[in-house]
DNA sequence: TTTAAATTGATATCCGTTTTCACTTTTGGA
DNA sequence: TCCAAAAGTGAAAACGGATATCAATTTAAA
């Protein structure tokens, strides 16, 4: 069984909750489709195979995978959470166009460096770090 | 007259609005604590003085202050706007304790250079970005 | 199979933000 | 100074995404 799917499992037993039908199908289509989606985009996008599975039931999966490791929450400041598939991925930053939404990765262990630098120059436990560069992106003509 | 007020009611001419004493009471109240507050902080802080002004006239005055450029927005991830007198401060991006909440201003030229650079790699014109590096401050323990 | 415990999905609730609207204030011209 | 048009005010309602509720259903261990 692939390693991602292990490890929700075993974050259900140790957790004393049950593995379902929806959250399978909810483990599937987020898997194959997590780039900062919305609640409310997976929702839609399941439903249309799905239509039984509540929003609800996506809220709190979603909220499962974080939990376990498996996503994370991104803020992008439209006023709605956005979630990454992150296992298997390195961390990374983002780029967003303020035009048409898109969202860019991006890693820098300069940056990252620098950032551990002056979080230690004030006695400051780093815990987690958000970096989000916001423009126009190339397709969105940044030219004119 | 001081430039911060003079460039408010600059703002407030051009775009046809008046000026009111509830303004002036916002305006001084939030430019002499104007660090990283949030409507509802302002708002109780004012009817301390001023029991009739309302909250909804403190967040339309937050939100012309942001439009003529004195202040800024800020989303530390706890769910709720804070807004931050810029006027005659330079940019700045922030530490913030995830214990007790206290907010630290950094900044580094070699970060804001780094960022420019893969926005240019990127072929993104940026507008503007985020940083924030979250953790424990020293004086909440930051060695236990 | 039995049964206790967890899950589900429709709906209600929460809570910070924003809008509404009847009344008041500002402001420029008469 | 007075007037009228336009903007402002504050209490309350509406909004919207996230979260909680709860009766019915499903899971899984015995
Ligand atoms: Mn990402
Ligand atoms: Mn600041
Ligand atoms: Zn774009
Ligand atoms: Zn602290």
């Amino acid at each position: 069984m692939e390693p991602d799917r292990q490890k929700f499992l075993a974050y259900l037993a140790g957790q004393g909750l049950k593995s379902t039908r929806q959250r399978d199908i909810i483990f599937d289509a987020f898997r194959s489709d997590g780039s900062h989606v919305s609640t409310e985009d997976l929702y839609l996008k399941i439903r249309r195979d799905h239509p039984g599975i509540g929003y609800a039931t996506v809220h709190r999966t979603l909220k499962l995978f974080t939990e376990c490791g498996l996503a994370e929450e991104r803020h992008f400041g439209d006023g709605q959470v956005r979630y990454e598939w992150v296992a298997g991925k390195e961390h990374h930053d983002h780029l967003v166009c303020v035009r048409c939404g898109a969202v860019s990765e991006f890693e820098d262990e300069d940056i990252e460096a620098l950032q551990q630098r002056i979080a230690r120059r004030y006695g400051f436990t780093m815990t987690s770090h958000r970096h989000e560069l916001y423009g126009v992106c190339s397709s969105c003509g940044g030219e004119d």
